[in-house]
Formats: structure tokens, sequence, C-alpha cells
DNA sequence: TATTGTTATACTCTATAACTATA
DNA sequence: TATAGTTATAGAGTATAACAATA
């Protein structure tokens, strides 16, 4: 297919806007569901990864923002902020890295690992009104084709 | 599929954060490339749904601040931010609906038009970046199965 | 020179609540 | 009572630019 013969003739024909839609529509159904939780998808999406970050073993280096940066795709400002608000929360603590003290490790807190158990239920119910919708294939499927645009 | 079987057990499962990251990699890259355009992709969909509304003839009403709202999924305090801003720039005019008084009408002008067609020059272009990743079908589950999400 | 974190700043998007005018 | 638009306000999210400390 041509670029040409995939120019969007009508607003309904451009993909871009099905994605922010849809995006849209997820937050706002996450926003008015998760009342209790108190914390945004994005807060929350940083403590899941600060709390799955396989170096609890002393030999490996703790996350530090430049990986949450990478892994969520956002600035290193914009990762800040993110970060600072789970520190004031007392979700999250910070400390310098033993090997390059540029780094600051982060670790969850015993507090931020029962506010993440609440908030991934929260992440699936959200989860489960989205597959709602779909079959299980119809689902894989799209998270994949949509990898392949944040990939 | 029980709910349970489907609730994530890693991030990279949640299918809300794969809509979000695929969001932002499109929103960065127009953004990274439509530096002539000098108009959002938000403020482009106004602009196209105004100049694509049917209600040319004088017996249709011209499409309202309410319609854009219902059609993008806004609310009304946030579609007046856009509507204005494209107001301040003169690529569309209001005037009082004749049969409504409460309704004020839109419809592009000149600059408008002219304004539009640059602007769907590089929605195409950021179109042609997307679906250079998928097959035509592929291009079109993708599309259905976002549409599932935000109709 | 490059990287990490920081600060200051700004803009967009989004929404809520209260208001006016009209239906 | 309900709808359309408005105003004021606020909170996320995002990013850029310039800076200090460290590698």
């Amino acid at each position: 297919m041509t670029d040409e013969a995939r120019t969007p003739g009508a607003l309904g024909d451009v993909l871009g806007l099905h994605v922010r839609l849809a995006h849209g529509a997820i937050q706002r159904h996450f926003a008015e569901t998760s009342g209790e939780v108190g914390l945004t998808q994005k807060q929350i999406s940083v403590l899941w990864l600060v709390a799955d970050w396989p170096g609890t073993e002393p030999s490996q280096p703790d996350i530090a923002q430049t990986d949450i940066a990478q892994a969520l795709q956002m600035d290193r400002a914009t990762t800040m902020t993110l970060v600072h608000s789970l520190e004031k929360l007392g979700l999250l603590e910070r400390r310098k890295s033993a090997g390059d003290a540029r780094r600051i490790g982060l670790r969850p807190t015993d507090a931020g690992l029962a506010a993440l158990i609440t908030a991934r239920r929260a992440i699936a119910a959200n989860e489960a009104w989205l597959h709602a919708r779909f079959s299980t294939s119809e689902a894989n499927v799209l998270a994949e084709l949509l990898a392949r645009i944040h990939r």
C-alpha cells in the first residue's frame, strides 16, 4: 500500500486519533474508579517498576531514575517529579548508589509495598474492564500491535 | 478467561500501559516532525471536524462546541480552550445559531481551510510513519480494537 | 566529554465548580 | 429543569534549558 493510498480521508480514518481516544477513555475510567488508591497510573507504574527491580541482591545496583525514564519513555525531569512525589508519600526511599555516586538507588518502603498491593488491585480492575470487550487472542494482538508503536 | 487469570503479573502485561506508551510515542513523533504546522493534533482534529461538518446548507445548523466535545470525548471547558485558541489564530469564526440562541455555530475561515491543508499533510505523514510497521489488515484490526475501547 | 540528578520554567490537556443566558 | 457557553481554578503530564557533581 502506498503512502498516498493510506492518506486519511476522514478524521475517523486517523489511527493516531483512535489511540488518543482509547488512551483518554482508559485514563478517565481509572480516575473515576480508583478513588481510594490515591495514586495515578503513572505513579503506580513507577512504584511497580521499583518493587520488581531484580537488584535486591547486594551485588546488583538498585534501580535509578534513568532506568525508570527509559522503561516508561519519559524525560529525566518528568521522571523526577514522579519519583519525588512517591518519596514525599513515603512509598519509596532514595540512597546513593555504592558503585556510581551519580546514581541514586530507589527502594520501596514497607508502606510502598503495602500501597502497591492496593494499587495493583485497582490496575487489575481497570484491566478487567478493558479486557471485557476482547477475547484473549484479541487482547494479545492489541498489545503486540501497540508494542510495535512504542518499542 | 476469568478475571483472576488475566490479572497482570508484570508491568508489561498491563494493556493500559501499552496504550499509554503508544500514545506518548505518537505524540512525541508528531511534535518533533510537525514544526511548521504550528497546531497540535487536537487543534487539527477540531479544525478538521468543523470543516467536514455537513451543515453547509442554510437549513442545517453549524457545528457547535457541544458537538465537538462529544466527537472528541472532551469536557465542555476543555473544548472551549481549543476552540478559542483556533479563533484567536483566525482559523475559525463563531456566530450565534439562528435556531437555538444558546448554540454558537462554528465555521472555518479561508485561513482555516488553508491551514487545514498543511495540517492534514502533517497528519498524513505521521500516519505514514505509524502505518509503516503494520500491514493494511493489521492497521484495520488495530483501529477496530481501539474503537471498542473509546466507543 | 558524557551521564545523573536537579532546578526553574512553561505549555498542553484535562477536569470541576459556579455562573449566565437560553430553552 | 436542562442545555450551551463561559470563567476561574487546579492538577497532571510533558518537555526544554541551564546547572552541579561525578564518571
